[in-house]
DNA sequence: GAGTTTGAAACT
DNA sequence: CAGTTTCAAACTC
């Protein structure tokens, strides 16, 4: 049997004293005591603190058709900073009836799954405090033995009505006032801030992004402290890391972990937030952050995993697979990206938003999933299961075996045109006619001399738009109707890196010609063409697969 | 979803 | 006030 039920002086506590929550800003820091007077509905009046616990006792009878008032955690106040002051509806930010026990969220914990209990209800409404100004409800409890009239109970604790709970034998409701207001005066009796705010003041901001919340010291202090002994105030089974704040001298936890500079405290608050960012991220896709003809955006698995569609050879595989035999250590050459390092870089640089290449975006690892710890959700091409990292590492190659294939070939045909020259001197030799000769030389090198003199630019300043195109190159670009393309083109590193490899030779080759740039040119714009063009059938087929799948 | 762990609240 | 029990949320499997 309850001891309030047996001892409780419910005679002696008829002097009503009534808690006044809408006193004014500045008002005393937290009950005060006035007298009955009219007062705005749905105000909760509760005895003063000054009050002898005796005499303590709680004007319900104006209650019945009210909502016993829940204050909001200061960490959901601080969260709408932007916003009216959540506790507006009471006039007064500073006097909270409710405490905050076991109901103080961590600011993520918004963002993690629904625990269990909450899962199947609709949430909403109660948070919606934040602004409307109407006290919501916030939990739901499921207490069994409590009849909700103790402060295990998180609706009690929290100074509301029970409502839509899973709890057995509920007493915290409007049939069953009289108890209630009877367990509260015991309550109060027992602790006079029973209801007070646990936190003294405000803890962080919940928009900090954890991984700063790990830095940022935490101002809030827990008036009783906690008194943990296994979680090491890592868990929530600890109300400071519940409420979000540092564990203070009021604490007598022990091996605790709740303290500045922790880097426990920093590795779970950095899990958290990884785990938020997928969840966001995965939010985003879901609602549709992804195109209509875009898979689903999957969660970043840890490790790189290729991809089993395609398994058999591709066009894309069978293009690339003539570069291997190639392949002779021109990855060297500056047309060969480290895929291996930008991999690494885009795997722990959450702000490597940019691909290294268009055709990176398109790779199916890391780039078109989410960066663990970043909050950017990116497209997910439906190339990205057709084009894989090897793939771009092989175009890299064949680019550049191309360009030393097209260097080859034309130094061929430029010996023969040599030789077909000296040919023609011997023959004009006898003439002895200086006009033959240099005629001759013009027409095989024209632009030699002008690419020997010092008008040659320097590979790093090369303008790429602003050289002498070749008609095969002129075509190509015709080809591709789109001004973009060669922007992007000389944007991205796999074609930069090329043209410089082009333009390094160019230079470098001091009998370099024009011809020569426009066989490389044709060669790998060709080339580079049909890998594209490869590329987008293959995409073809995939979405048209996709919109087929998904209309079933 | 059931069972376990945890720590605040309640009780002695 | 310290130790124990009760309780329900948090957590694990």
């Amino acid at each position: 049997m309850e001891k309030s039920e047996t001892t409780l002086d419910l005679a002696a506590r008829r002097f009503v004293r009534h808690l006044d929550f809408t006193a004014v800003r500045g008002g005393p820091a937290y009950l005060t005591l006035s007298p009955p007077m009219p007062r705005p509905q749905n105000i909760l009046q509760l005895p003063t603190q000054s009050c002898s616990p005796a005499q303590l006792t709680l004007d319900f009878q104006s209650l019945s058709q009210r909502r016993w008032i829940p204050s909001q955690p200061r960490w959901q106040q601080q969260r709408t900073s932007q916003s009216p002051p959540v506790m507006s509806y009471l006039q007064s930010p500073r006097p909270q009836l409710v405490s905050p026990v076991r109901r103080l969220q961590h600011p993520s914990q918004k963002l993690l799954v629904k625990r269990k209990h909450e899962s199947s209800r609709s949430q909403p409404q109660h948070n919606a405090g934040l602004k409307d100004n109407t006290p919501k409800k916030q939990k739901h409890c499921n207490c069994k033995n409590s009849r909700c009239l103790k402060l295990y109970c998180e609706c009690f604790a929290a100074g509301i009505y029970c409502d839509g709970c899973n709890c057995l034998n509920c007493h915290n409701n409007v049939d069953n006032e009289a108890a209630r207001q009877e367990a509260v005066g015991i309550t109060l009796e027992r602790n006079l801030n029973a209801f007070r705010p646990k936190i003294a003041s405000s803890p962080l901001k919940p928009e900090v992004s954890m991984e700063e919340v790990s830095e940022t010291q935490v101002t809030g202090k827990h008036n009783k402290g906690c008194h943990c002994k296994k979680s090491g105030c890592l868990k929530k089974y600890c109300e400071c890391f519940q409420a979000n704040i540092l564990c203070s001298e009021n604490c007598k936890c022990m091996d605790c972990k709740n303290f500045e500079g922790s880097d426990e405290r920093r590795a779970v608050f950095q899990e958290e937030y990884r785990l938020v960012q997928i969840r966001q991220a995965t939010n985003a896709a879901i609602s549709g952050a992804v195109g209509p003809s875009s898979s689903v955006t999957h969660i970043t698995p840890k490790k790189r995993k290729i991809p089993e569609i395609f398994s058999g050879k591709s066009f894309i595989d069978q293009t690339f697979d003539m570069t291997a035999q190639y392949q002779q250590g021109h990855h060297s050459n500056s047309a060969c990206l480290d895929l291996k390092a930008c991999e690494t870089n885009k795997e722990f640089d959450p702000t490597a938003s940019s691909p290294l290449s268009p055709l990176a975006s398109f790779v199916s690892d890391t780039a078109n999933t989410i960066i663990p710890g970043s909050s950017i959700s990116t497209y997910r091409s439906v190339l990205a299961d057709v084009l894989q990292t090897q793939n771009v590492k092989n175009l890299c190659s064949l680019l550049v075996v191309l360009s030393g294939e097209a260097t080859k070939k034309n130094a061929e045909m430029r010996g023969k045109e040599v030789r077909k020259i000296e040919t023609r001197k011997s023959e004009a030799s006898t003439a002895s006619s200086a006009q033959s000769l240099q005629d001759s030389r013009e027409v095989v090198t024209p632009d030699c001399e002008n690419h020997a003199n010092k008008d040659v630019p320097d590979a790093v300043d090369i303008d790429i738009r602003k050289m002498p195109l070749s008609p095969e190159t002129l075509e190509l670009m015709c080809d591709e109707q789109d001004v973009m393309f060669f922007d992007n083109v000389s944007a991205n590193g796999v074609a930069i890196g090329n043209t410089e490899h082009n333009m390094n030779q160019k230079s470098s080759n001091s009998d370099g010609c024009t011809d020569t740039y426009a066989e490389q040119e044709r060669l790998i714009l060709t080339k580079f063409r049909d890998v594209l063009g490869g590329l987008i059938t293959l995409g073809n087929i995939k979405d048209s697969r996709s919109r087929k799948w998904e209309q079933k």
